[in-house]
DNA sequence: CTTGTGTCCTGTAGGC
DNA sequence: TGCCTACAGGACACAA
């Protein structure tokens, strides 16, 4: 499932295959994953002709950038994959096709049906897409910050985990690198949030910026389910250097205790009972 | 406001 | 072998 890691990988390889090029045209395989505008005809209308001057990411959402203040966002959600590939290729599970004015395509695979592609104006997000403006800062720039993390954190008995995955809070943060972050930072992740130590919350703010710059280093995390891929088909690494995420039955690798599969927040969550408290 | 649960969606894994 | 059900989860709707 793509998270901040995933996305950021995605975007940094989409980059020089679309600055500059023009969207030629459009196909909407199936019409339940545009999100905005409502109709599948305007999207194609709105898209079609446009040239992208910028690939951005915000928390799991990319954005391509068009000309005259356009944005085409996307949410790849659990099992979403964009790919670029040649003109006579359909991937299977394809839902939307653009054609660019290179004579490659970007296909916008979503085996699940879950994810979303939406056509705004730049700051003008719809009602589906007001997750864009309560997001919280990004964990990995400078406004991510200890001072930041406990003022979300104080009062709340929701366990910390749940947090985590809170958006408005983490923004990119997903189930995969929330039970990493909570990992290196030794902390249980059914700990009611209002409980942990100032030392606690630092170490999560540090270890979950640390596990994401990790993540995208490794161009992201290829599990069997999901089979998150970068554009150009090729997998990510990180799924190699994961702790105790599908490890249960496993040894911890830092203290020797077998890692555990419990639910938390109604996420599968992994842990190790021996060095997270 | 906070917290927990149900819903969407479909490929896959497991049971018999 | 093949059918059937349960399960996975990000974001949102909704209830208490």
């Amino acid at each position: 499932m793509p998270e901040l890691p995933e996305v950021e990988t995605i975007r940094r390889c989409l980059e020089p295959l679309l600055v500059g090029r023009r969207v030629v045209g459009v196909r909407v395989r199936r019409p339940d994953v545009v999100g905005h505008p409502t109709s599948a005809r305007s999207f194609r209308r709105g898209v079609r002709g446009r040239t992208v001057h910028a690939v951005g990411r915000r928390g799991k959402y990319l954005v391509l950038e068009f000309d005259g203040g356009r944005e085409l966002v996307t949410h790849l959600r659990l099992s979403g994959h964009l790919a670029v590939v040649e003109r006579r290729s359909v991937p299977r599970h394809e839902r939307i096709r653009y054609v660019l004015s290179d004579g490659k395509v970007l296909s916008f695979i979503e085996p699940r049906a879950l994810g979303r592609a939406y056509l705004v104006e730049r700051g003008r997000y719809p009602r589906a897409l007001r997750g864009m403006v309560s997001m919280g800062p990004e964990p990995i720039a400078p406004g991510f910050n200890v001072r930041w993390l406990a003022s979300q954190l104080r009062g709340r008995r929701a366990p910390v985990k749940a947090l985590l995955l809170d958006q408005r809070v983490c923004c990119g943060v997903g189930n995969i690198y929330a039970d990493e972050a909570l990992h290196r930072a030794g902390v249980k992740p059914a700990r009611p949030a209002h409980g942990l130590k100032p030392a606690e919350v630092s170490r999560l703010a540090d270890k979950l910026r640390e596990v994401l710059r990790d993540g995208i280093r490794w161009c992201g995390t290829t599990l069997g389910d999901g089979r998150y891929l970068r554009p150009d088909g090729r997998a990510g690494s990180f799924q190699h250097r994961l702790a105790v995420v599908g490890r249960a039955g496993d040894g911890c690798r830092r203290c020797g205790g077998i890692v555990r599969r419990t639910r938390v927040a109604g996420r599968g969550t992994y842990y190790c009972p021996g060095c997270q408290k």
